[in-house]
DNA sequence: AACTTCTCCAACCGCAGGGTT
DNA sequence: TAACCCTGCGGTTGGAGAAGT
């Protein structure tokens, strides 16, 4: 494969010098030997300014290459695999918030990239809007993650999804329920709290609970959808940007009960805190 | 087996904003 | 204070592998 290139185009540019450093500067897929390279340099140098860190690890690469190749791949502490269903309840409750604003989104997923997300939201989540034929920022598909996929998310934390790994932990903030320790949805507002990152294993079961997961809510969510009576014309249920109280309760007694889709006993009131 | 289509994700691009000279 | 540089962000692209025909 053909890894140097010159760039494009490059506006303005300055001396013959840079420009043949521009021409002798590789993109695309990064190589073993580059990844050492850099890996190398940062654990003696530590981060720095990427310009001159490119420069200075011996890579022909531009700055802004080599930082992206640190964040998105090489970091330590990069978290790699599927996204969970807490993670992806977290995604997709941030971004009812925030909106495109990945990055922000990814400081409340540790060991997660903006990109990663980013390519999440774009490949998972916009097909379901593609499968349910409607536009992803429509309110037909927001309301539709949020009195669907969400609840449906939430019964499968509840129901022990989650043991793939410990990377959350719920507890009572509300006095309701209790529980005791971590590891329990139960009535009342229940706390989403990140603790720690943790590899995830069982690649395989994580694959198939997504796509039953994925069959289901396609299904439910076109034998039922868009019945105005059932989304309450005050439902923005986001509330303001410190602390998210989502209240299923009303969305219970009026949507799963009255089409003889209960999905639980209980009561979910969620909210978590960053 | 060969070809086409689809899906996923790493990497790129342009732009905005902040810092430095 | 204008010009330049660097970083970070969000949108987009293209290649590899999987799935379908």
């Amino acid at each position: 494969m053909e890894l140097v290139h010159g760039k494009p185009c490059s506006s303005g540019s300055a001396t013959p010098s840079s420009d043949q450093e521009d021409m002798d500067l590789r993109r695309g897929p990064w190589t073993m030997e580059e990844d050492f390279m850099l890996i190398n340099y940062i654990s003696n140098h530590g981060e720095g300014r990427w310009n001159s860190l490119a420069r200075h690890a011996g890579l022909k690469r531009t700055g802004k290459s080599c930082r992206l190749r640190w964040l998105n791949y090489l970091r330590p502490d990069v978290r790699r695999g599927n996204i969970t269903p807490e993670e992806q309840l977290l995604i997709l409750e941030l971004h009812s918030r925030w909106g495109n604003r990945w990055s922000k989104i990814a400081q409340h997923l540790p060991g997660r990239t903006d990109n990663e997300i980013k390519n999440y939201w774009r490949t998972r989540v916009q097909k379901h809007a593609k499968q349910l034929q409607c536009d992803v920022n429509s309110k037909q598909f927001k309301d539709v993650v949020k009195y669907i996929w969400m609840p449906r998310l939430l019964e499968r934390i509840h129901a022990g999804g989650s043991s793939h790994n410990n990377i959350y932990q719920y507890s009572s903030i509300n006095g309701g329920g209790g529980g005791g320790g971590g590891g329990v949805l139960n009535q009342g507002n229940i706390n989403l709290s990140l603790i720690n990152g943790k590899e995830i294993e069982d690649k395989g079961s994580m694959v198939m609970e997504e796509e039953e997961e994925e069959k289901e809510m396609v299904s439910s969510s076109s034998s039922c959808l868009w019945s105005e009576s059932l989304l309450s014309p005050n439902s923005s249920g986001c509330g303001n940007d410190q602390s998210v109280l989502m209240d299923f309760h009303e969305v219970e007694e009026r949507w799963w009960d009255g089409t003889g889709h209960m999905i639980s006993d209980n009561l979910w009131n969620v909210g978590h805190e960053f």
